[in-house]
DNA sequence: TATTGTTATACTCTATAACTATA
DNA sequence: TATAGTTATAGAGTATAACAATA
């Protein structure tokens, strides 16, 4: 805890986590795609992880299953998902997000990413090649172990 | 928008910006304050800026002035804010954080912080070298111009 | 008359407790 | 009896519209 090295990683930990947390913040600011941030994080998991069932969602959302249940109700009134009984359980329902979903969600990942991809342009080759180091870093710095 | 640099800009900020999402959410799970990420905000404007009014606080935040007026008034039903009238002008209202909203902050920043430099006792001298140098670039790319 | 803030109302997110249907 | 999900209820955040007090 007192050698050279953790001295380094302490002054290093405040100024890193406020420049995480702006960029973060100006990044959602750059989308407008009327949903909640509750249901475009359970849009983005079906995404990625193809139909779940609502306990597995509620899971991985970190959030209640009443919860969970409200909204997908709100997203399947708007047809952003469907839901069906699951076929091997019947106590279970698995969620399905449709087509108008990931049209939504990569036109998000688009503006987001043109913001950042402009910014990029007003910075020097070396800047940007730190950066892209840098990235590697930052995900594993997310990553638990 | 066909240069080798802008597609090199288009490549790196996919990922960056997935990169910087996680990091950003691991962060916020690393505390347990008790508060809203409204109320952390509002808190966290006061501490930045000193007593502020409803407006102000409604302009930094950008959310409406109804708004503002639950979220302060929750506050100080906490003991978190204190409300007194503008001497200036009497139908503005200032909003001033108390010393235990500032501890509480503190606690919060610490224990983030506190996670960021345990992560970042795992990574070498040359990768903290690179974060150090990526912590002034994030911040430039989180902010306009 | 314009500005500052609050109150009224409505919708979403969140939780815990109680309930229904299925295993 | 245990599990998956929904419904009931309550508190917080958000907005717009209508209102009160002050400039």
């Amino acid at each position: 805890m007192n050698s050279p090295k953790a001295t380094v990683h302490s002054q290093l930990a405040p100024p890193l986590r406020l420049a995480i947390g702006r960029l973060a913040r100006r990044l959602r600011q750059e989308s407008v795609d009327n949903l909640t941030p509750s249901q475009r994080s359970i849009l983005a998991s079906l995404d990625r992880h193809g139909p779940l069932r609502m306990g597995e969602l509620a899971s991985i959302e970190k959030i209640s299953a009443p919860s969970i249940s409200g909204i997908v109700g709100r997203l399947e009134g708007r047809g952003l998902v469907s839901r069906e009984t699951d076929p091997t359980d019947a106590r279970s329902t698995l969620v399905r997000s449709t087509p108008e979903a990931s049209s939504i969600l990569n036109a998000v990942r688009q503006q987001r990413s043109a913001f950042l991809a402009s910014r990029l342009e007003t910075f020097t080759e070396a800047e940007v090649n730190t950066l892209k180091e840098a990235t590697e870093l930052l995900k594993r710095l997310a990553t638990d172990q």
